[in-house]
DNA sequence: TGGAGTTTGTCACCAGGGTTACAATTGGGA
DNA sequence: TCCCAATTGTAACCCTGGTGACAAACTCCA
């Protein structure tokens, strides 16, 4: 099965995209390229092409995002059908998220022009970009609250339950990662970690964290 | 000057309508309605017209955001010429934000069926949408960045800086709301507040801070 | 003008997470 | 196969920020 075919796969099954006909899948297919990046490689990084909308297709990438002193905040990890929406058409200011790829990946990059171009003769086109940019904006906001008004148990809790509700339980990441991704140090992770695992909610590997009982770090995030 | 016409004139202004001619800002107007709120009132607590565009005309207003555990976190306040976009058409779930007015406010409520019957005739109006989450997003991630990357100094002057910035210069609102929307005690707030104000960067009133130097406090988020 | 309610400024105490460091374990490449 | 690099598990110590409580200052309404 080619990439295209599976990248139009997972945007036949994206939120984002519900209620729209096959026309616009099959536009982001002829309009956009797919892209194989190796382990530890920057997305996004030559010239224009740098926003768009950006379909993870195989592999898992990080997505970063700039802060005040010239931070680069690490804040979620993304595997097969998560889509990105950026673009300095609204409003500019510099590009958003940047993504550096965990493992070998392929992406679907559907640039800015190509939005351009698919909008002249496909208007409802913006819809779905809004409604992308939407659920995104759900997905930040919810990490913004929880980053504020949960203790460091419940938050990391959340963000376990986040991560495996959208991207399955198998979670390829070491602990370094998910203690930048929560503003706790590694330390503090291990320990709340292996309190997790006693309790049956996941098993720990090496540089990987099997879920098993989403419902219950969602009652530790509620607790 | 009318509340209607100081909307449009808002409108004009707003970033997320640039490029688009004054037929949205008048279908906006047509469409939406004037709705006036006492200091307390929820806003979009009846029935149906809960989501779709909101901005505020005059007054202030909070926005709580649900987190997990029935919580509701305060993450932000905003006045005059702010604009929220949120629609329970993009692939659902509840609501996002809600909105509790600090003081007797004016805002202009344009409903999810407005929306559809305006770009039954300017489908161009989902691009203008798109802009305003994409908004939106820009400043929900730069919060959760802020929030799990930057130490409590830090933290307090980023806000400040981001409220001042966008809202002017005189913040009205008292420390406790200050402490919540930065996950910090009241405490902590007041002493890190008493030491910008040492510094020249702001005067502390009665329930308001008057911003003096955002450069400075914008010096302090980067340090 | 007077008083009630809100907001600010401050205190002592202490639980909890950060820091630094190191050993044990794992996985992948030479 | 062996070794190196990455990752995890763990310890002692420190210190920041939270908790609860209270007095003083300020608004606003009666």
């Amino acid at each position: 099965m080619s990439y295209r075919a599976r990248a139009a796969e997972l945007l036949r099954r994206s939120v984002w995209l519900q209620g729209h006909g096959p026309q616009l899948i099959e536009a982001f297919l002829t309009h956009g390229r797919i892209i194989h990046l190796a382990a530890g490689a920057w997305a996004q990084s030559e010239g224009d092409d740098q926003t768009g909308i950006t379909l993870v297709v195989e592999g898992a990438v990080q997505m970063m995002c700039a802060a005040p002193g010239g931070r680069e905040v690490l804040f979620g990890q993304a595997g097969p059908g998560v889509a990105l929406g950026q673009t300095l058409r609204f409003g500019g200011g510099p590009r958003l998220v940047t993504l550096i790829c965990v493992e070998p990946s392929v992406l679907l990059v559907v640039p800015d022009h190509a939005l351009a171009r698919i909008a002249a003769e496909r208007p409802e086109l913006w819809q779905a970009v809004a409604a992308l940019v939407y659920l995104q904006l759900r997905g930040a906001l919810m990490m913004a609250a929880v980053a504020v008004a949960l203790p460091p148990r419940q938050r990391l809790a959340s963000r376990l339950e986040v991560m495996a509700r959208t991207g399955g339980p198998s979670l390829r990441m070491n602990q370094q990662a998910l203690a930048e991704m929560t503003g706790l140090s590694r330390k503090t992770v291990n320990f709340y970690l292996l309190g997790f695992q006693r309790a049956g909610l996941l098993t720990l590997g090496y540089g990987q964290i099997e879920v098993r009982d989403t419902a219950g770090l969602r009652r530790v995030a509620e607790s």
